[in-house]
Order: C-alpha cells, then structure tokens, then sequence
RNA sequence: GCGGCUGUGGUGUAGGGGUUAACACGUCUGGUUGUGGCCCAGAAGAUCGUGGGUUCAAAUCCCACCAGUCGCCCCA
C-alpha cells in the first residue's frame, strides 16, 4: 500500500519554520491596528457567483480562473475562496457596514485557493495578509494602503521597498486608451509572439506584462494609460504621487503594470523582490471601485493590497533576515523513575500550572542520566532539573543551568519562585 | 493545459547491469555506581519514486506513470 502525500501545491508548514509565521502575523496584525484597520474574517467557502461576478468577466476568463469549486448536488456551486477583496466587500455590503462612519478599514489573514501549477513562490494553497479601505475614493487613502504595506514590510526588517505605481483610468476614459494601445499593437503585429497575439485578441492590457523578448523595445513606443486619463482620473493619480512625493515615499511609474478588469480603476501598485523567481510581487493592490456594484451593492469606493507570507517570507530569506526566535523552554525535569518519577509528573504539572513551561524525560524503565541529560541539552532548555531518591528524600530539587554556571539544591517550596526570579 | 530539469535511509550526497547499496550529518543506546555540549563504541533506519519492458541478472538500460522543482499559460 503506497503512502499517502501531500496534495500538490499544498505546503506542511514544519515546527522549524513558525517563527517566520508568527512573525509576520503579529507584525501585519500589529501595523494593521495602528493604521486604524479592524480585522474582519470571512468563510473560506464563499458562494461560486461571489468570484464569477466579482472577478470573472466572461466564462471563458471564468473558467480559466481555476477555482476549487465543489458541486452541492442542489444547484448550488460552492468555491474555495481564490483572493479576499471579493468577500471582503460582500461581508461589508451583507452585514451593513456601509452604515458605519465610512471608510471602514478592514484587514484579515488567512488561506486562499488557486489550482495552478506550482512553481517558485506560487501555491495552490498560499496565506494572505489583506487589507482594504472601503467607502472613499479620496488618493489619501490609496497612500494609506500602500503606507501601510510598505510599513509592514520595513518593520521586517524588508530592504529596498519601492513601489511600481500605474494608474489605469476607469471605464469612462480606459476605452479610448484600450483602443489606442490595440492600434499600437495592430501596427506592430508582425513583431507579436503568438502568445502576445492572442493577448492582443483576448485582452490587450495583458500584452503590456508580456515576458516575451524583445517587448521592451516595442512596447517603449506604445501609448501610456496615464495619458489617457479622464480629469478625474488624472487628477487622482496627479494628488496620489503629489502625496508620495510628500512623503519622500520611492515609487517607479510603470506604464506597464496592468491589471485587466473593468471595476479595478485608476491606481495599481505592486511591490517586487529579486531573487524569489518568476513570482515576483511581494505585495500587489490597487482600486477598485466598481466592485461593490459587481457583486450586488451599493456603489462603494474601495483600495486595498494583498500581500503572500510565502513570498514574503521568500524575499526576507533572500535577505538573509531572521525572524526573532521563539521562546525558549524554561526547564527539562530528570528522574530515576519509581516515586521519583511520580514526583516528576507531579512537578511538571506544578510548573505548567504556574506558567512555567516545562520538558519531562520520559522512559519505561530507567533510563541513563546522561541520556536525559542529552535530551535535555537536545531539548534547548534554560534549566535541568534532576529529582532522584536523595533529592525526593529532602524536598529538594537540583537546578542545573544549561547555558553554564554551578548547579544549585533549591528546596521544593522555593522552586516556583527560584524559577520565576531566574527563567526571566 | 504545455515545457526543461530532478527522483538512492530523516537530510545532503556517492555509486552505477552481477548478486551483504557506500559516506556525512541527523536519530537512538552505551562509555561502570546520579549529570549535557567534544570525543569514542555500537545500533536503528533504503524493497535505490511506482509500474511495466529488455536481460541469465537492473538501483543501474528502455518506456509509461507519479511526485518534486523551475518556467510558460494565468495571475483576482
């Protein structure tokens, strides 16, 4: 009978690599708070017309979108939920939030599902920290978003953030921009890549991140969306840099930074890591202010970034950064079995009930001291603490300091405060 | 969905048609009576990814599949 494995894509996140996950969930949720964000979490199952209508524009794109999706056998068609923003506003729409003093500024953490073909810094499960300000429209708080990512990042000890910023218009002057960029690219088709053809037939924008060679050249002449844009557009995008300058903020318009459907208006940004692999973007978000209206809802302005721990933790690991580690194990208790070792389950007991963390030496029979004493060492821990018959006989207890240093007899009535004076 | 590369004990590797698959690290036990890190000794642990084929003989050659990895597509 063969092992059962892993699914494909899916990552066992081992005791070894904790420290990086806490890490950079108490550093989101910490940041988060401080820029007034609240945390809202949402099902991991969402209803399959949420994405459909919410990110989907044809079924052809839908399709392509490769969705866990389960069949509920009665007409409903559930889905793994492949990003949050969707149900990020779906939850703000559903529970009212838009009654609230707006904007509602919303953050959350947690897995989300896309069945792709895994490669460098790309799962099909992946972990987001996501954030999102809903109910405003004024470029503050597209700065505010991007702060807070840049923020997080930083407080990482993350080197060099600097954002690739586009502004895309909205469906009021995109149109004429989309045209003349399939002009552009009409006039230069000959020199397109296939894949770059059928881009152009499918969905012109994506041309402009085509990896093919020699695109640098062609695209270097091809119209800027940023050209384009209608007053309003221009003039948020005019106040958005005018605020990152403001803040000394390092930013690189990119005319080729896209992204592909109609409700994602005006402001795109992504931030981006080398040496993680093709999966480049450490961070990624933009506007998207026709998305409430999508899914159902009221018109609702929305910005907001999403931003993977596994590239993250990547990128930190390419920099050579260490998370602070966890918090070592105060003491191993050693026995000699027969009542010594009742007593040292009882011990044990004693010190976790007290808060004091603690390691007992198990052994069926009686195992070597210098065995335990090896786990102990093994084990990591500040103190050893050894109860044979002699110690049990006085109500004592021999302390043994791990890092070095003499070992001490503490009387078992003083060791909870021995422990708690030196184990700080 | 497509393509490149890879697949030998927990990890990293060596080997390479002929019968006990090697090494390092790791793990475990021991090195006299109750004490870690170094050192020493020993032990456990691999049907050499799976299935099929070629052969007297395959972990070694061939094919398929699977998995991993990197990339393409896609990227909300």
């Amino acid at each position: 009978m063969s092992t059962i494995q892993r699914l494909t894509g899916m990552q066992d996140i081992l005791p070894g690599e904790r420290p990086y996950w806490d890490w950079l969930a108490a550093t989101a949720r910490d940041v988060a708070l401080r820029y007034g964000f609240q945390r809202l979490d949402i099902p991991v199952l969402e209803d399959m017309r949420l994405f459909e209508r919410g990110v989907g524009t044809g079924s052809d794109f839908f399709v392509q979108k490769e969705m866990y999706t389960i069949d509920e056998g009665d007409g409903q068609f559930i889905t793994l939920r492949p990003e949050f923003t969707a149900g990020m506003v779906r939850a703000y729409i559903e529970n009212g939030l838009f009654n609230e003093t707006q904007p509602v500024k919303l953050f959350t953490i947690g897995p989300a599902f896309r069945r792709e073909r895994p490669q460098a810094g790309r799962f099909r499960q992946h972990t987001q920290f996501n954030c999102e300000i809903l109910g405003e429209d004024d470029p503050a708080a597209d700065v505010e978003v991007m702060m807070l990512g840049r923020q997080y990042l930083r407080e990482l000890g993350y080197r060099g953030v600097n954002f690739q910023l586009n502004s895309t218009g909205c469906p009021q002057c995109r149109p004429a921009y989309i045209e003349a960029l399939k002009q552009y690219l009409a006039d230069h088709v000959d020199d397109l890549a296939e894949v770059d053809r059928e881009r152009l037939r499918r969905n012109p924008l994506r041309v402009l991140d085509s990896k093919e060679p020699g695109m640098d050249e062609l695209l270097a002449g091809a119209p800027h969306s940023a050209d384009y844009l209608c007053d309003d557009c221009a003039a948020h995008f005019a106040q958005l840099r005018r605020l990152l300058d403001a803040l000394q903020a390092p930013y690189t318009v990119n005319y080729r930074l896209v992204r592909g459907i109609d409700y994602y208006v005006k402001t795109v940004f992504e931030v981006w890591a080398e040496g993680i692999g093709a999966q480049a973007a450490v961070f990624s978000g933009g506007r998207y202010d026709g998305l409430a209206e999508a899914i159902g809802g009221p018109p609702t302005p929305g910005v907001g970034f999403g931003s993977g721990f596994e590239r993250v933790i990547l990128g930190l690991q390419e920099q050579g950064v260490e998370p602070p580690p966890l918090p070592q194990t105060a003491v191993m208790i050693v026995h000699f079995g027969g009542e010594t070792k009742v007593e040292a389950v009882r011990l044990a007991q004693d010190l976790r009930e007290s808060g004091i963390s603690a390691w007992m030496a198990f052994a069926r029979d009686r195992r070597s001291m210098k065995s335990q004493m090896r786990e102990a060492d093994k084990r990591d821990v500040l103190f050893t603490l050894i109860l044979g018959e002699n110690e049990l006989q006085n109500r004592e207890v021999a302390v043994r300091p791990m890092a070095g240093g003499d070992q001490t007899m503490v009387a078992r009535d003083d060791l909870l405060e021995w422990l708690q004076e030196h184990s700080a």
